[in-house]
RNA sequence: GGGUAGAUGGCAGAGUGGUCAAUUGCACCAGACUGUAAAUCUGGCCUCUUCGGAGUUCGGGGGUUCGAAUCCCUCUCUACCCA
């Protein structure tokens, strides 16, 4: 095991907030000493489809302690997402049927298993002991907080201000969270910013309960692709952890330069020197870098090559080339005239537009073009002789068309 | 329980009987420029179209009218105020 001071250095990198960063030395020192790891939870409410890069800002850090030799306790949090977590919020949320969540519960554990060990670690689901909660055990929870202390919280004195809906069972979701800690009896509790309110709970209930209160790391909020809103489902702004090497790729590269320095600090190991001088250079270059190790991570170094080596291809300031690995639509030949079809109906199959009026306009913008030479196409009425293997390219799309 | 104000395209938000497929902003897509960044400029952004138009839209349902997003009835939902 590693000393403190190395630990510590570790845990910090990043980190926004540890609270309380002497407790968190007492408790290495003792873990040190003893050889006895600590346990560390991170929540996770399955209420969507798709784990991102936003969400592995903490599993990042949760590994960093597995690989520190510490517990890692995932809380699956099955009770507590019907609920819906108020914590940055400006609304409530839609709470799920509970197959939603189940369905969700097992996607996520895949997905997760892309960052952390997870056959190392703990997986609770919340609703094990929620579900056995009885009407007494609530009131007693709900007796440890106040009103006044629930409602002076950012999220809902400022829902207060803009007269959106606070519903009571939001209350209770802070307390939920908190019980978890003292269920799995937590050491340090990991999650971003926005949730140092529900970790504090967490403290009180932990201490109220007898033990000794949980620290309270939080991580900075990744911020999505656009460069402004938080990485999320709803703003469309995220890198999901299940996509394919090229769209991840892609999308890093599209980032603002802004972004790099963060981007860097939150999703790769390099140092803060590394970063540096790396954000020092070209911001093209930078992203290149940083694109590779994100693809890197999720699918492996070979793939990251291939990646890159398509992009350069493709983007590379000079001839402009197809890439080598390009994504394939099917056209049966009953579909094709004489061989051949219109280009807006091919543009539509192939999923380029969402509609034939929206096809002729890109055609008429000059964004349409196929074949190895890069034929434009401006006559809205045109026909595409379909051969096999034929490229086709709207904008920055780009597909083959198998004709069979 | 009583009262008031609302529900319009992905979002915000105009429109209050015909000139409304619905001003505008954001978001989004494409073109130019570039580093497929940002900024800027241009075009587009319900569907179909023989590019003349045509068809379906303004919470749901029903009605008035030659004609409704706009008026009436009703249902559903939401916020605010009073209790």
């Amino acid at each position: 095991m590693q000393s403190v001071d190395e630990q510590l250095q570790v845990i910090t990198r990043g980190a926004a907030h540890v609270e309380k960063l002497e407790e968190l030395r007492k408790k290495l020192e003792r873990s040190v000493a003893t050889g006895k790891p600590l346990r560390i939870k991170y929540g996770i409410d399955p209420t969507g489809f798709d784990v991102h890069l936003g969400h592995t800002v903490p599993l990042r850090k949760l590994r960093q302690f597995q690989e520190m030799g510490h517990t890692a306790v995932l809380i699956i949090g099955t009770a507590t997402a019907a609920v819906g977590d108020p914590s940055g919020r400006d609304d409530s949320r839609k709470s799920l049927t509970s197959e939603q969540i189940e369905i969700n519960a097992g996607t996520y554990l895949t997905q997760i298993a892309k960052v952390v060990e997870v056959t190392r670690a703990e997986v609770r689901p919340n609703g094990n002991w929620f579900s056995k909660f009885g009407f007494a055990e609530l009131l007693r929870l709900l007796g440890k907080i106040t009103v006044q202390r629930m409602l002076e919280r950012d999220d809902f004195s400022n829902r207060i201000k803009a007269g959106t809906p606070i519903y009571l069972h939001e209350c209770l979701y802070p307390l939920m969270q908190g019980w978890d800690s003292v269920e799995i009896q937590a050491d340090v509790e990991l999650g971003g910013t926005e949730q140092l309110y529900n970790l504090m709970v967490g403290r009180d209930l932990q201490r109220d309960a007898g033990q000794e209160p949980q620290i309270c790391l939080t991580m900075p909020i990744l911020r999505g692709t656009d460069g402004a809103k938080k990485m999320g489902k709803t703003a469309g702004n995220y890198i999901g952890l299940a996509e394919p090497a090229k769209e991840q790729f892609g999308k890093t590269m599209r980032i603002p330069d802004e972004l790099l320095r963060e981007w860097f600090t939150l999703l790769t190991d390099r140092s803060e020197g590394e970063i540096a001088s790396i954000v020092a250079g070209h911001p093209n270059e930078a992203k290149k870098l940083l694109a590779t190790d994100i693809v890197t991570f999720y699918h492996g170094a070979e793939a990251a090559a291939a990646t890159l080596a398509d992009w350069n291809k493709q983007f590379a300031s000079g001839g402009k080339q197809d890439p080598d690995h390009i994504d394939e639509v099917n056209i049966p030949t009953a579909d094709l005239t004489d061989g051949a079809m219109p280009a807006v109906d091919l543009i539509v199959r192939a999923g380029l537009c969402k509609s034939k009026g929206e096809a002729r306009q890109k055609i008429t913008e000059g964004a349409f073009n196929i074949g190895p030479d890069r034929t434009k196409l401006t006559d809205v009425k045109a026909t595409v002789a379909m051969s096999d293997g034929l490229v086709i390219r709207l904008g920055r799309k780009i597909l083959r068309v198998r004709v069979s």
